[in-house]
This record gives structure tokens, sequence and C-alpha cells, in this order.
DNA sequence: TAGTGGTCTAGACCACGGT
DNA sequence: CCGTGGTCTAGACCACTAA
């Protein structure tokens, strides 16, 4: 078990602040010579320290000390820009694509359409503190925003809904579970395809109780951590609850 | 890029039946030879499916068909059995350990004691149609349960706390993270150290809002799917709900 | 006891990032 | 262009599981 040892000597040096948040940590040829072993067994070492949180990688420009997460409340994050600046972060957000498109079936279905039907595909990268953490893709039912794409969609969907269309979020039925980055996801993100990450599903619901649009969120999984409070209700509401939504 | 493509060959023979959910796969010699590599390339790719919640690992057993997800919702989870009958699942629970300690800094901090303060810790490990996936840490405030131990813990607290204190269950404040399973956990769970995990953690309130207890749950990460219903407050009481928390 | 997974060695080549 | 991380080879030994 070399490499427990390994990973606890580097997290101790991300703790007594040798190795400091959002540095880079040395080669791993280097890392690896220090601790007399080889690459193999000193990234068992880093892959477990990912998976905690503690370090980060940028696909081949090397490993990183992860910043502390992001806090996302289910119940308020309906702006992203918002929540970080509550938190002290600096966001950034780029408009990767926005298009009329045709709903695929896993779309289709969370939409209550069909696969005949257009949808706005919205995706944006979305960067704390210059470090990008979250691809999000929104699908937005157009019978509720004709000419959405006319407006500033990079930014806060939130507040176009609500000054362009008078429209406001007002429920969200949403879905949380882990998985890893692929593909053009995981490029957008600069992570390694393969990286864990947090997944994020969400179903929108305006003042009026219509099915909006819904969202896709993959986050790097070391850059959020969900934290809500819920008011318990009575158990018998559970089971309909839950068929609604699988 | 070839574990990739046998990442996708396993894929489908689980998406094909092939592979029947909880069944273990061949060794990894065995598939490492069937696709023409070696173990380490083979692993990369195990590796892979794992962190999409599609097989996991039983430490020195061998790698298994992940059975479907339990749907988590925060709203309703106060009981275990109960929300896994709902969905057709064989809910089980054993009592890992249960005595009075004294609070850790973690602890004393989330219940807002000192370290000086006693408290009770029940462990439970938790199975779904006989594969262990949870273990379940509660911390509860002996103030509100005096000679709590001397009643049935290893099953539902919910009820316990109901029928014998008259103390219900009726706010939440969680945070859900994901992190690594180790030592007695990965154990218990009958995991490999490093495994990924999904990290819950509960402050719980009763019905005169007093902070009773908290827990803490590492969920074997393809074992659970969290899902619920949130109504969104306006933004103002962003900043000061989460304050409280962190 | 045989076979398995857990861990580790000692290399190699390539494509890409940064200079 | 050099150094890096990404990927891969071809083994090895050990502790443990399952028979």
């Amino acid at each position: 078990m070399q490499y427990l040892k390994i990973k606890d000597a580097i997290n101790q040096q991300i703790n007594t602040g040798i190795l400091q948040i959002g540095h880079k940590l040395p080669a791993e040829r280097k890392l690896a010579e220090s601790f007399n072993t080889t690459r193999i067994t000193l990234r068992e070492a880093l892959a477990l320290l990912e998976s905690e949180g503690k370090i980060y990688r940028e696909d081949r420009r090397g490993w990183f000390v992860s910043p502390p997460a992001l806090i996302y409340d289910p119940n308020y994050t309906t702006e992203f820009a918002a929540m970080a600046i509550a938190q002290d972060r600096k966001p950034h957000s780029v408009l990767l694509s926005a298009q009329l498109i045709h709903a695929n079936q896993h779309i289709a279905t969370l939409l209550n359409i069909t696969t005949n039907d257009s949808v706005y595909r919205i995706e944006r990268l979305r960067s704390l503190d210059s470090r990008p953490v979250v691809v999000v893709t929104n699908y937005i039912l157009p019978e509720f925003f004709p000419d959405l794409l006319k407006h500033d969609i990079t930014h806060s969907l939130t507040v176009t809904y609500r000054e362009h269309y008078q429209r406001i979020y007002t429920k969200t039925r949403f879905r949380i579970s882990t998985t890893s980055l692929n593909g053009n996801t995981a490029s957008a993100l600069r992570a390694t395809a393969g990286s864990p990450a947090m997944f994020v599903e969400r179903l929108n619901y305006d003042q009026h109780d219509n099915l909006i649009d819904c969202d896709l969120e993959y986050w790097r999984h070391d850059a959020i951590r969900i934290e809500s409070l819920a008011t318990l209700s009575s158990a018998c509401l559970h089971k309909t609850t839950q068929k609604k939504m699988s």
C-alpha cells in the first residue's frame, strides 16, 4: 500500500500549504522519482486524491490543487453568477452553442414532447476564478419563448425569461448522480476523458406550473457541493412524486 | 485509446444482457486476454465503467454489473426500509456499533456542542437485495433521547424517535459531495479502498425546531441517485441560508 | 490449494502543450 | 523543440477468496 503513503504525503503538502490552491504539482516523473516509485504507482495515488476532490487534472497539462467547492443550493440556484459572487468567487460564462434542434429521445421524455418537436438547445461553459467547472446544456420549449435567440443567452437565462417573457422559475425537479466526463464536455472543461463528474439534471417550472425548460449540468466533481434545506412531508406522498420523474 | 473500445465492448455486453445485473465479470486476466491487451489497460477500462456506475468492485472478489440506483429524495428519506420497499428493493440493516462517545471536532461543530459533550454514535450498514450500499453513522444528542440504546436502533431511528420520545423529523439540512471510500467504511461495503463514493451529511430537526441529530452517509456511488422537488425562494434569502451551514 | 485481484516494477512510444 | 501527460507492454509477487 505504497500509494496510500504517497497519497498521504501529497495530502499533507496540500494541507500545510507547501502546495497551494490552484498550483500545479510537479511532473509525474519527478514525483515518482521523489517517492522512489514508478509512474503507475504514483498515478494510483494521484487518482485517489482526485476522487477525494483534493486535486484535479487538466488534460495533458498536469495536476493542480483543487480550490474549495462551490456551494450549490437547488432551492436558489437559478443564477450561476449571483451564486458565485455571493461566495466570493469570480464567475465567467461562455456560450458554446445555441440553436433550434429536434429533441432527442431523452430530452423528449423529460420535456414531455415528441422527437418531432423543436427545442432550443443552449450550451454554456461556466468558470470560477478562470477555472472551467461546469458545462450546462439547456433545452427550452419554444412555445413559451418565441425568438429566444435574439436576446442575451450567454449569462442568465433567468433574467431573460423574467424581463422579456415575464416568466419566473418557481419549482425545480432535480436529479443528482455521479458519472464521468467524455468527449466535448471533457474538452470544454479541459479535463481528461473519464474524469469523475457530478451530473445534475433539472426540470424547471414557471409561476403557472408550466414546464418551461430542462437543463443538464456536468460538473467537475470537486467543484461543487450540493447543500440545501428540505422540509419533510409525510411519507405517503413519496411514491407518487417519484414515479413522475422516473 | 484502446481502453475506450474495451469499455464500449463491455458496456454493450451489459446493455444487451450478455452480462446480467449482479453477475460477476470474467477474471481480469481472461478479459485482458480476450481483448488482447494487458491487465493494466483492461483495468483502465474497468475503472471508467466503474466511474460511470455501470459496474462495481467487491474487494478481491471481482467486478460485478451494477443494479439500478436507489432513488433518494431528501424530502422523504427518513426511512431507508420504506424507501427501498417502495422501489421494489429488499432492504436489510446491520448494526455495526452503538455507544456513547465524546464528539470529535467535526461533529461538535455540526451539532453546535463542544468536544467535551457526549453523543450517541450509531453506525449501521444497509443493503439492497443483499448488496451493501451505504454506511450510515448517526450522532444523536442524548438530552433529547435518554436511554436511547435500550430501544431498537438497528432499523428505523425515525420510528424509535416517534414512538418512544414523541419527536418527529420535520426539517433536514443536507450536503452532498463525492469522495472515496476508505478503511472501515470500505470494508463494511466490501469495497476496495479508494472506490468512488457519494457522501451525504444531514442535520435533522424535530417539530420544535430542535437540532436532534446528524448523520453521515457513505454510499457506493452507483447505488444512489438523488432526486427531489425544490420550491424556489427569492434570491435574497440565499446568502444567509448558506452561511449557516458552512 | 488454485486462482483471483491488489499492488508494483521498469521500461516504451506518441501526441500535445508550452517555450 | 523539449518535456509532459496519455497510453501501453510484459511481466512479477503477495494476500486473500472460494472451492
